[in-house]
DNA sequence: TTTAGCACTCTCCTCAAGAGAGTGCTAATT
DNA sequence: AATTAGCACTCTCTTGAGGAGAGTGCTAAA
């Protein structure tokens, strides 16, 4: 990354102002008229030459002015961003919503994608908390259909998984409920490959069992297994970016921007730390879907324990500053609550 | 609905076939030299200036051709429409693929979505049946922090809920399992009027447990609570008459579907039985959103025991013929996997 | 190092002209 | 009485020319 001049680093951040606000190029006139800069517009012509050189800006046509570049906003985000917080009254309105609801956690996760969409004026994806080591609640066996066999699992803080599977004999609910009941004596609070080292205690009937039971326990451990709320995708719509590009194509991209949300998440996420918020401008090369657009995540939850992930995605020219203020923001209430009302003492 | 000659009938025949096919509006010679009829333009100038002044005809601009009303569009559903069904091969695939996978109720349904949005090259929505009349299987209920519990309720069918919830008092974990044992004891196989009943049974803590139990057993029963599964909603920009208008709005438009599907099922397809096909064109008047689509409904699943609901929404020009069949044919396949699999003897 | 000046490039808007498609009406034909 | 040929008329859509506007790069002077 090159270094840039004072006053080149100064424009750079009138640039992305500027075209933030506008979404459109910036020239020089436009610099020196709406900055009051002392310098003439030639001058300020030279150093975006410059700049433009370096990588940082670009022209979309030979006579028009300059836009920031991937890598223009990727200096900007690292060097010359200022983050910028929430006012404190939205603040509180917003803890309030959150805590006034006593719908649950289920709710909760909607609220947080339409505060998230809606102080944006973005897109947002929130996903459900899921233990990071699945440990062993609550397991309850119930006969469905002839040999089918429906597992309800609770994971030590609160999360559920069912599955329906049958093990090739018909077993009636009485014996399913012992093989319940002895499970829950041995498995309480227990890992995945614990229980699966059980296995040499049990007869043919309860190994098979004792399989599904671990093969959803890894599977809840994996990522993106619960759900995945987006909010407000329909804004994006809105930006005079993608209205302007030829109808369809740039529709169909926001309606596939949930499976490559999905690759996303189960790639990068899993990384980083609650807490650190991560920039990803243009699909950072790995994502061609999402050239056109700037994400912002972080993860929430309980270090260790349980966690999510949450984020806006806007256009590349989004309000950098005020968007990783909400994102951190709403990281934080969110973190707050599954604290209190989710973990196990 | 004003009645029209045969002549008359063959026309619409084939303006809604041509306009179908092309979605351009239909001219008088285009109908001569596409289907040969043993008449002059001028006639069919005539007949279709008559049909126009009845209704079920319009021009988009005084010098266009012809394209059905949504009066014209219902004539022909309900008088004129062929019904084709699938060829057997095709269904044979189908079904195939449904009985291969061993996967679950979960999966059959995002299959369901996606061979209806494949077949019909539209959108397709699909929602997990659900019990018509919830009858209590098993009730699990686990302290989960303090004094908050959850609840997890599975119904006969298979169906689960859950919830945590908080009586205000902190019970340990032996005293809710006593509670869910005799719940257990006293419910299975019942309604929820009959379980509200047992109230005068039960001390203090045991009323609330039974009141959070009854409110979620009535909730399940009704509408759409459970997955809705969409499918091939992106299918529909590619359609020219929303390729066209101005680029925001139409593509804003399949994005309002969600909610606006959510309330026409709630509103209008508890009325209709298994088996018969609603058609509804145009939204009928009453959901503005839906005015440039229409929508082809039905249930599947046992009648009074278990349905959902699935069908296809495309453009007013949709073949309805082929739609109708296919909305059909995967609704028997479905109506078929939930009663070899789900429903308890 | 900065600035004024200028020729040049590219986009976007507007407007007019013309082609094309289809209509409605009238008068003639079957 | 029903059908048809003929024709003037209307409306849309495409094309291309012209001009305004915005912004640039370069040169030469301050």
């Amino acid at each position: 990354m090159k270094a840039l001049t004072d006053r080149q680093k100064i424009l750079l951040t009138l640039i992305v102002r500027e075209h933030t606000r506008t979404a459109q190029p910036v020239g020089s006139k436009t610099i020196v008229a709406q900055f009051g800069l002392k310098l003439s517009s030639a001058t300020i012509r030279n150093e975006l030459a410059a700049m433009t050189e370096l990588g940082y800006l670009r022209q979309p046509h030979t006579s028009a002015g300059r836009i920031p570049t991937e890598e223009g906003y990727r200096y900007f985000v690292s060097n010359l961003v200022q983050q910028t917080s929430l006012p404190s009254s939205t603040r509180n309105t917003i803890s309030h919503q959150f805590y006034q609801s006593q719908q649950g956690l289920d709710h909760w996760l909607k609220l947080a994608a339409s505060v998230l969409a809606n102080q944006s004026q973005s897109a947002s994806i929130v996903t459900a908390p899921h233990s990071q080591r699945a440990l062993f609640k609550h397991l309850e066996l119930l006969s469905v259909h002839s040999d089918r066999i429906l597992m309800v699992l609770v994971l030590v803080g609160g999360e559920i998984r069912q599955r329906i599977f049958s093990i090739g004999e018909a077993l009636n609910q009485e014996t399913l409920s012992r093989q319940a009941a002895m499970l829950n004596a041995l498995c309480m609070n227990k890992t995945a490959p614990f229980i699966a080292g059980l296995d040499e205690q049990l007869d043919e009937g309860g190994r098979r069992i004792l399989g599904m039971l671990v093969e959803e326990m890894n599977e809840s451990s994996h990522l993106v297994t619960g759900q995945v709320y987006l909010d407000g995708v329909q804004k994006l719509l809105t930006e005079p970016e993608f209205a302007e590009s030829e109808n369809a194509r740039s529709a169909m991209r926001l309606f596939e921007l949930r499976p490559t949300l999905d690759d996303l998440l189960s790639r990068t996420v899993l990384k980083s730390a609650i807490g650190g918020v991560q920039v990803l401008i243009g699909g950072e090369g790995q994502w061609s879907e999402l050239r056109d657009f700037s994400i912002i995540l972080t993860r929430y939850g309980v270090p260790e324990q349980i966690s999510g992930t949450l984020g806006v995605i806007g256009p590349m020219r989004m309000p950098y500053g005020h968007a990783i203020g909400t994102v951190r923001f709403v990281s934080e209430l969110l973190s707050e609550l599954v604290t209190n009302h989710l973990i196990e003492e």
